[in-house]
DNA sequence: CAAATATAATGAACATTGTTCATTATATGA
DNA sequence: TCATATAATGAACAATGTTCATTATATTTG
């Protein structure tokens, strides 16, 4: 069925098109500014097509939401030339900062938002399989710390919670204006530094 | 001019009555749901009439958003009963952390919804005087640490930037939904556990 | 190849929002 | 009592997500 084929090609890109389009006009004005009438006018196909493949904008948001990490984990990739695990849980932290801040309404969309999380909380059976492994990810980094008897005393699942809280809180406070809000003496380098004093917590432990 | 008087006394109760309409349901059905519609339906007056005393929704977000903080205020003050800085540190975090877990939708307005701090970004001169001001107790607290010889080598703003990230973004985090997806053992319980950690790091400090 | 069928795309229409403003009602002062 | 100022109304508008009957295109069949 050569045909069949063909088309399930066909629709495959249509839904990347439509998925690109997004993605595009999401970066440029955000979550609310894209509208689902400005995506079909960006790609030249109507209103009820982008419909056809996708069940609801929230679908949209979540598909972005998933690309976003497959986007993030490329970047962490970088992070398995580092053998010291301590070192390796420092510069994760910088790496997740750099993203945070490179790609802001990204990260929203990511970690704040709760429209992509809607989708898992309709389909009950699946989870957020993204967010368990890059959670994982830095668990084990944080696991093998402690082997090396970093940590002393600490629990494993809490403590990770803590650092993932940490530098998504500074992230998340500078990116809903609320850093700026304060008014620091520098004020978009304040979660870098904010993250520096955090490195000198870790060398003492 | 008693006429006067009371016309202004009757202006600020209707405004009081809009505000605390749009607190019960905002509380109840969090900010989407809360049209102005609902709100001048909850007590019997007309869209127009919620224009009259709010120049838009955001504006009514910001004043929620300041109740918020007035309310947050008024628990932190028990903090004026704990001598030592390093125990009202330790005593804050729990506070602000009970906070965020009973007044979800509360906190979300406060420190993470974008919608409150566009009025502020409206009218430049404002600024963000709770959120500074509440900076500011958190700052204070931490430089009374220093000043007791705790977080040697450590600058005040940035260390207080990072503490209040920390708190903040784990229950960013708990509310987006975000730990829950992660399936940790102890979900509900997670915010606390990841706090309990810090306490530990706290202590060797 | 032509007709019948299946698939894909369309865009007008609906419901719901925030918001505005001409109109109506009410209260105040002359 | 009437003129004027103040307050309240709710219909109407624009923008949005969403649906679905209609139209267009492609595929299959006789």
């Amino acid at each position: 069925m050569a045909i069949a084929d063909r088309k399930a090609k066909e629709k495959e890109q249509l839904k990347t098109l439509i998925l690109n389009s997004a993605r595009k006009l999401f970066v440029q004005n955000g979550v609310e500014q894209t509208t689902i009438r400005s995506i079909a006018k960006n790609i030249d196909y109507s209103v009820g097509t982008v419909y056809l493949y996708f069940k609801d904008k929230n679908a949209i948001l979540n598909e972005l939401h998933s690309l976003g990490f497959a986007q993030l984990g490329e970047q962490f990739k970088v992070l398995a030339n580092v053998e010291k695990p301590m070192e390796r849980l420092m510069a994760m932290g910088r790496l997740y900062i750099n993203f945070a801040m490179e790609n802001p309404d990204m990260y929203e969309l990511m970690f704040t938002l709760k429209a992509p999380m809607a989708v898992l909380n309709e389909s009950k059976k699946e989870e957020w399989d993204e967010g368990k492994s890059a959670f994982g990810v830095l668990k084990t980094t944080v696991e093998q710390c402690i082997n090396q008897h970093h940590f002393e005393g600490h629990k494993a699942e809490p403590l990770t919670f803590m650092i993932w809280g940490l530098v998504h809180g500074m992230c998340s406070l500078q990116i809903s204006d609320r850093a700026k809000a304060v008014h620091f003496e520098n004020e978009d380098q304040i979660v870098s530094a904010g993250y520096e004093e955090f490195l000198k917590i870790l060398k003492k432990l």
